[in-house]
DNA sequence: AAAATTTGACCATG
DNA sequence: CATGGTCAAATTTT
């Protein structure tokens, strides 16, 4: 509670302002006699959605990332838009063409709809790329061309896919247009803790394996400086490698302090109270098991001049970590 | 040495 | 049959 960025405190207002937004799309469903089954989901999206824009607000209050320097990686402010929406990219970005978001079609296959969409725009002085770290690790799993974009798709799994039974992946792609953006699509829930793997070393884990749907949405509730380090890292990484291309990437001005986040939901959740069978055990490889929430999020971000530069000397990080097992998701 | 990527092939779905 | 997603071996990175 030292003093709070302006960037936090905007994405603060940002935030508990969303929730009030859903909260009054929530009434309106709520009075506006909701006939079809979908209205139901769509509440209960709308729930999960204020619970989120909560929870967002909690973590900023609570974990008050008192980043020195580098102040926006984790996108944190989530503009719930409504969910008929199709494509509403915030009005910035043209690019992305036509089609290819996705097949609302479904429903004549199994169970798997609910997918909804989450925008995420984070902005500069932060060379973030590819890897928007949710606090859980990814282990990239493959990469695609994609019909009708010049960029390949990156696809990420949860490093622990099989042994936690974290069926959560992640793609990655860029915009066509915008080099900046970045299209990250979640799948799926995981069911691993945040751990990144510090402290924490906690063994038996067992207590509750079963996620809850929220899992994949809220992921990085209380991004700490750490975990912004690792960020850094990998997008180092993608960077270098990116780089030619991200030439003139960086070139793209982009100065507005403004992170937003879209959630769109086309086809609302069906029936995601699937939980994910107990941890071990499972060894599938990933199919489509029972992940049905899909979260795309689009991160632009500039870069600098020169990303990598000075990212190596980042310390004065650890100043507090509060990250216990406090905050985590709505209790089950 | 271990863990994470890379990359091409394989498979599923439209 | 084309497009997209995943696997798995080879390779790279820490």
């Amino acid at each position: 509670m030292e003093k709070m960025g302006e960037w936090e405190q905007r994405s603060l207002v940002s935030e508990l302002t969303q929730g009030r937004e859903v909260a009054r799309q929530l009434q309106a469903h709520l009075n506006g006699a909701s006939s079809s089954s979908y209205d139901i989901e769509t509440r209960e999206v709308l729930v999960q959605k204020i619970e989120a824009s909560y929870e967002k607000a909690l973590s900023i209050l609570n974990c008050n990332v008192n980043t020195s320097s580098a102040s926006a990686v984790v996108p944190l402010t989530p503009v719930i838009r409504m969910p008929e929406s199709p494509n509403s990219r915030c009005g910035s970005p043209p690019s992305e063409d036509s089609d290819r978001s996705f097949r609302v079609s479904d429903a004549s296959k199994k169970r798997k709809a609910p997918r909804w969409t989450q925008e995420v725009r984070v902005t500069p002085g932060t060379a973030l790329e590819g890897p928007l770290d949710d606090g859980f690790s990814w282990r990239k799993y493959g990469q695609k061309d994609i019909l009708g974009s010049r960029f390949p798709r990156g696809y990420y799994r949860c490093t622990h896919r099989n042994i936690n039974g974290c069926l959560a992946t992640k793609q990655v792609q860029r915009s066509d247009d915008d080099p900046t953006i970045f299209d990250i699509t979640y799948v799926g829930t995981h069911s691993c803790r945040n751990v990144t793997s510090h402290l924490m070393s906690e063994k038996n884990q067992e207590q509750g394996p079963s996620a809850s749907s929220m899992a994949a949405v809220e992921p990085q509730s209380s991004s700490s400086s750490q975990d912004l380090l690792l960020n850094f890292q990998k997008g180092l990484k993608v960077k270098t490698q990116d780089l030619e291309d991200q030439t003139y990437a960086s070139l793209i001005p982009y100065t507005s302090s403004t992170s937003n986040v879209v959630f769109s939901w086309p086809s609302v959740i069906d029936n995601n109270r699937n939980f994910v069978s107990p941890a071990t055990s499972g060894t599938d490889f990933g199919f489509g098991t029972c992940d049905d929430q899909i979260i795309q999020a689009s991160a632009a971000a500039s870069v600098t001049s020169s990303p990598t530069v000075g990212l190596d000397h980042f310390h004065q990080l650890d100043g507090n970590f509060t990250f216990d097992s406090n905050g985590f998701f709505r209790h089950g």
